[in-house]
Parts: C-alpha cells; structure tokens; sequence
DNA sequence: ACAAAAACATGCATATCTGTATGTTTTATT
DNA sequence: AATAAAACATACAGATATGCATGTTTTTGT
C-alpha cells in the first residue's frame, strides 16, 4: 500500500516536471536526461514508471493540461444558473487574462503549443487534445445555446460557430503574445471580443 | 558572376528544403542532416553557406514565411480602392482557406507553429515574427480605418482591437484545424467571423 | 525473518547531432 | 595555362539521445 503510493509520487513528480518542461522549452526540444535532471532521479526510475516518451507525453496532456483547461475555461461555463450569459463568456475569456502570471504570458497557452508543435504528427496527441478542445467547444457551444433560450443572445448566432471563433481567437491571441513584450495584443483581444459579444447580446 | 548565381541557387534549395522540414516536422525535430539528404548535398555545403541551425531559421522566415503572409494577405488588403471594405476583408479571411490544400489544412500555418514552437525562446526569430505581425496588424487596421472614414465600418470600432482579433481568431483556428481530420471548424470558423463582421457593418 | 517483487541506479550498446578541420573539385582571374 | 578562391565532400571529435540489461536497495506478503 505504501509502496502504490510512493509509485504513484514519484510519477506525478516526472510528470510535473514533464509538463514544466515541455512548456517552457517546448516537447521536441525536451529529453528524457532533461526531465530526470529536474527530478534528481536516474534514467532507470524513468524507464520503470513510463514506457518512452510518447506515453510521457500522453500522461501530461490527460493529466495536467486538460485539468488547467477543464478548471479555467470549460466548468466555469457550466456555472451558468442566475447569470447573464454574455456577461459570463466574457468574464471567463477576459478574466483569466487579466490574472496570467508574468511565465503564462511569455508561454502562451500549454495546449496550444502541443497542438501546433505536434498536432499533426503525434497520433495519440492529437486524439486527446482534440477530445479536450471539443469538451471545451460543446460547453461553450451549450452555454450560447442557453443564451440564446433566454433571450439574452440574438437568435440567429450559431452556437458552434461563436464557440469555435471565441476559442480560436483566445488560442490565437495567446500565441500571437509570445513574440511581445507587453499586454497590447491582450489589452486589444479584450476590446475586440467585448465588441463582438455585445454585438450579439440583446 | 556564373559562380554567384549557383552560390544563390544552393542556397535557395536548402532554405526550400528547410521550410518544407521545418513546416512538416517541426523546427527542433529537424536536424541539419535531415535538410541535408533532402538536397541531396553534403554537410560541408551547409555550413560553407550558413553559420548554423539559427542561421538557417531565420532565413525561412525572412525569404519564405514572410512572403507568403503578405502574399496571402498584407498585400491583397492595401488593394481596397473602390472595394467595399467589409467584404474585402471577409474575403481575405474566408478565400484564402477555402483554398488550401489538404497538407496545408493538416500543416497549420508556418509562421502561427514557429511562433508556438519558439516564439518565446529564440529571441531571432521572434523579432523577424513580430516585424511580421506587426506588419500585418498594421495594414489590416489601416484598412478598417479606411472602412470607418468611407462610413462602411460602424465608428465606435477600434481598428487595432479588430485587426489582431482577426488574426488571432484567424492563426487559432488554423492551429485547431491541425488536430481534425475534418473542415467543420473552418466552416464555423467562417461563419463566426462573417457574424462579426456583418455586425460592425453600417 | 525471508523470499518475491517493486523501486530505483548504473552501465552499456547504438544512434544521431553539431560543428570543424581537412580534403577535392569547380569556377574565376590574370 | 596557372593560380586563387569559392563550392562542395569527407572525416572526425565531442556531446547527447534512446532504450535496454543488469545491478542494488527498499517494500511487501507470508
């Protein structure tokens, strides 16, 4: 029993560090040597928990990146009971900008790095991170619908239409911030998707 | 002067072969051997011509990434006269991806996977990708601008605030498209945007 | 307490990469 | 035609990657 959880530790420590580095420096650009450095354990403990890196990989996506998307974009969007939603969308695709760490900005978004670095070529990757962003679409897409049940969106906007355009653009924006210094890509976002939003509302 | 031109054509052949690795596989995947056997050149000719990986990455941006962005839209949007401007650039949006082929639908965008691959660590390329965009930014606002003056654009828009939600939403939702095998989010993609659009029209 | 298994370490075989040093061939100059 | 320089090839040094095989230590079940 102590001993599942001592394995179970010393996975969720290569797996955090994985994540770090894939996202700092990039997945192709991470080793294996890279990740153990940062755990100071060897190659072997490594090759005993994980079969390669590929199934690192899988195990970072599935449990770190979809639960930061799942915590900060797709739940928020269920909580939608007594709440104006326009005002919602907004909230949550303005607020979580506002907060991002000095490291988030520079970054850009960990799911969207993974899908432009290797989203066409890793076969497993591409079915989990298109499982996530499909989550994220149908949440969306179902709290515009409800939107617009309420009478608080125009009727003739297409639900999976917003949601695709209103995550495109977050993703978009974010990796468009990583070549700037400053928030004026962010500061702009804000404004567009608030002219967009309002636009819609009724 | 014969000995220039081969020089040139050397050069250009390895910055072709180096788009098409770096497009299909990645930058940090591609290795200078992996160019190499595409042209079917020696290693010595590589670094007779360049000074190293870097050296290589920065001139795909500079002599084909960035062509092909103002191609495929910088230039198409400072050719507005007597065009009504909101459909100008609905056009350029929409056209242009109606019109890709399957690898480039697969691929993403070249300059959107390098900006998310190393945006934020090879401070070369992000200079040369920001010139980029800012490039484009640039003229797209001035084209909405020109639509609010000609009285086409409602006035309260913010043409910067458009413009890099535009190519935001428009480099997103390339990005996204790499991980499905269907065109389902290009066409809500460009039924999102034409909402958005229409709306800001007078 | 002891055998078995899991957790982890070490070492190795194999491959590959970068970058340079040193060749050979082709082109340009006089 | 001879010399110099550029274009390109070959060879090598040093670093680093993957993944396995084989150790050692710790934990577990009996």
């Amino acid at each position: 029993m102590q001993q599942d959880l001592k394995s179970k530790e010393t996975q969720d420590l290569i797996i955090n560090k994985s994540f770090e580095l894939f996202y700092s420096q990039g997945y192709n650009k991470t080793s294996i040597p890279d990740i153990m450095k940062q755990t100071s354990l060897s190659k072997g403990a490594f090759y005993h928990h994980f079969k390669n890196k590929n199934d690192i990989g899988k195990k970072v996506i599935d449990g770190i990146i979809k639960n930061r998307i799942y915590n900060g974009f797709i739940n928020p969007l269920k909580d939608y009971k007594n709440k104006n939603i326009p005002d919602l969308i907004l909230y949550v695709f303005t607020q979580r900008i506002k907060n991002y760490t000095e490291k988030e900005k520079q970054l850009g978004c960990p799911a969207n790095n993974l899908i432009n670095e290797i989203g066409c070529n890793e076969s497993d990757f591409r079915i989990l991170l298109r499982d996530l962003i499909d989550s994220w679409t149908d949440t969306l897409a179902n709290t515009i619908q409800e939107g617009i049940r309420k009478k608080e969106i125009h009727s003739e906007v297409n639900p999976r239409a917003l949601a695709i355009c209103l995550i495109g653009s977050f993703e978009g924006i974010r990796g468009i911030r990583k070549i700037y210094d400053d928030d004026i890509v962010f500061d702009n976002y804000m404004i567009g998707i608030k002219t967009y939003i309002n636009n819609i509302r009724i």
